[in-house]
DNA sequence: GTGGTCTAGACCACG
DNA sequence: GTGGTCTAGACCACT
């Protein structure tokens, strides 16, 4: 039985987000790759499947899963399904330092009138990344 | 003694920015207030005065002005402009940690899949937080 | 009158090729930037106007500008049209040698089996590039 | 004095690849007949034979063949197999160009917005083919 | 069954 | 007017 079966995505699509429906799904699916639940070589569930868990149009599951695909970070084969790609080296160094500091510069704006002290802010992003490597670390043990 | 000349605004617009006009004219008010270089009971320029030193639509900042107010940020007085509010608690102390967890979510999120390590994000949000520090100190001496 | 007017896109749309409509249009554009028919800055016609041109449906055409500004060419600004973006080193050198490599590797496939010499296949290449490189050359000068 | 034995046929699946299954045998025969390694007369492997070696469905083996029997390239003689055909002249030396100048057309398609110079892009296209040349011309000494 | 494209029409955010 | 998202349904290519 060389049938693959998908990985089930534990991803939330939350009506009240800022945030576009497919861009949840492709956020939903890089953390579940940052948390280690899917690598590659793995299958991902179909557009209809996807569809219907999240009780939406398979089409918005279409232009998530294109965007994964165009980043290089899923491979689709016709008639196959989705696959978790090999990472690789995609953007430029420069480009990455570039979006990280816009990034940056986006949170520093949302978060520079909440009146916390830069320690606390710190703290919180330090926990936030924390988290998301112990449960990567977990996993992989 | 109203104050009766208004406060000039040091607000860039850049259109190559994903965040629109009228967004980017709500968080340079911010900024000028974090840095301290405008302070509560400034006036502000007018409607038509910013929408030709910036050379956009004075509905764009009429827009901007009125997101402003909604946030307390600013109070608009008949017939005299519109003056920087004293500051208030707004937020209660439970929401500003909803929105500074919220922000740190969103900031994740855009950061996770750029490959760079848990200190080098720190480091980057440190950077930015001590550079905003140092030029709000500079002024308040 | 500080209005910019959108450039007109040299695109044809061929119903019998191999790559699907927005691809067609992405592909386009790119070529019309080789060309230096359009440069950063510009302004690109409108979903409308384009789908208008082209008597496709507008969706299509959305897609090919937000594969366009997802892979960093243009900027798209609600409100106010797309822009030819400034030309940025977004791929990493490794990925962009993998999909010359992987170009040369597919065309290599698509000529082998046609009976050409190596000399009669190179120096169609040949032509094929200065003929681009010229039309760039004459519009700059 | 018929042939009994099939050439076994080198052609590796790459799941990964852009190209459908059955293109990659279709293209992977092709190669090895331009590498030499199969010559009109032999006989190619059977459906069930190549497909249980590639680990494939058998129907997919069968659309590659079909489509190889559909250009002329090998001929089908029921009961005793696939063998490949004597080289004829199918395609004008006017199709030929046709297709010659489309794949060109394809491939600067793909390279143009890559940024290589034109002597970089010919290299490699020079280099795919003296690869393949001296892999035929070994084999025919 | 799988991925993927296209159309049509509704709706929202921005200027 | 601009860009952009979502839905619904039809159709095609591949296994």
């Amino acid at each position: 039985m060389p049938l693959l079966k998908p990985k089930a995505l534990n991803i939330e699509i939350v009506t009240g987000d800022s945030r576009p429906i497919f861009k949840q799904i492709v956020d939903g699916v890089r953390r579940e790759m940052a948390k280690g639940r899917i690598v590659p070589g793995d299958l991902l569930p179909s557009y209809r499947g996807l569809a219907a868990q999240l009780t939406i149009n398979p089409n918005t599951v279409a232009k998530a899963y294109s965007q994964l695909a165009n980043d290089g970070i899923v491979d689709s084969r016709k008639g196959l399904g989705l696959f978790v790609a090999e990472p690789r080296q995609v953007l430029s160094k420069k480009e990455k330092q570039q979006r990280l500091a816009h990034a940056v510069d986006g949170f520093i704006n949302d978060t520079i009138s909440l009146g916390f002290s830069d320690d606390q802010i710190l703290s919180e992003v330090e926990r936030a990344l924390t988290d998301l490597s112990t449960q990567s670390a977990k996993r992989a043990s």
